[in-house]
DNA sequence: CTTTCTTTGACTATTACTGACCTTAGCTTT
DNA sequence: AAAGCTAAGGTCAGTAATAGTCAAAGAAAG
């Protein structure tokens, strides 16, 4: 955690995770004074680490009165959800959406840190090489390890 | 040790060691600039020394406040280890795969220096007049013997 | 002498951050 | 109402700061 928007992420997941109702409402120019950067700051980072895919939802409206709602989405069996997602992975899978997907897992602690770190070591090894068919073998394996990790689990 | 990627290794490894969570983090370019080469050269330490394979996991971000973080497996999660060693152990394997994973065993006393050689001895003999095919036995091979060996510690 | 390992540098990719300019909602004044 | 003012937030493209890739040259080992 190094960058101003590191930071803000970091405040941000704060303010969720002590607020009873899992949103918050911001204002977007009062968090820029904050910490002491431009508005659109404020943007980047939302729109960079609160995406649907992480398991966020924003929402905002202009003029006077005007706010940022960040909500995290709460699924009651974080298993369920967590196979449902990987079945949703289809054919091919990117390296962002590997990325988001994995993330969100973790936030959910369906894994670890260490298992996050592992799963795209090696789909990095593994891909690294090859010039076609990434995405294919990138889906096939982070099915199969996520599988593999939940299977162990239960 | 006299090369400039072995003294850069070795000072990853003894920042590793002393470091309490088994993880760093460092900067290319300072890095490069700490030893006087080009950024490109601690690519060249990190792929060829710090791989999966010898039990290390390697993360990274570019941009602003990038960086790169060094991660030493712990093996006492056995599932971890298990995804590890089936993911590199594939249908096929060559010497040079193999050196690795016996390395990395060896270096976390999963196996002797005796046992290393043994399996080397083997594999050597076994594959020793083979024309075509010394991936797939060799990979089989040495799953087994492994296999073996974890088993009856167990 | 051939093969493998090391080192370098030019080019590429990604992420963070900023600022100028745009849009929307509510309020106030005609 | 309609027009205009004020107070939010949104977009986008540009700059800076990092890291990654790849191929070629050089050095070392067999």
């Amino acid at each position: 955690m190094s960058t101003l928007a590191d930071h803000i992420e970091a405040h941000i997941k704060r303010m969720l995770r002590s607020s009873q109702t899992n949103s918050v409402e911001l204002s977007r120019a009062q968090m820029a004074d904050d910490f002491s950067c431009v508005p659109s700051q404020i943007n980047y980072v939302l729109s960079t680490r609160f995406t649907l895919e992480r398991g966020y939802i924003v929402e905002s409206r202009r003029g006077g009165g005007g706010y940022i709602r960040v909500g995290h989405v709460q699924v009651d069996n974080s298993y369920t959800h967590a196979i449902s997602l990987l079945q949703s992975i289809g054919s091919e899978l990117d390296d962002k959406q590997m990325e988001n997907i994995l993330a969100h897992l973790k936030d959910r602690h369906v894994i670890s840190s260490g298992e996050l770190q592992l799963i795209r070591g090696i789909v990095q090894q593994e891909v690294g090489g090859m010039s076609q068919g990434k995405n294919v073998l990138r889906a096939s394996l982070v099915r199969s390890l996520l599988f593999f990790i939940m299977e162990s689990r239960s």
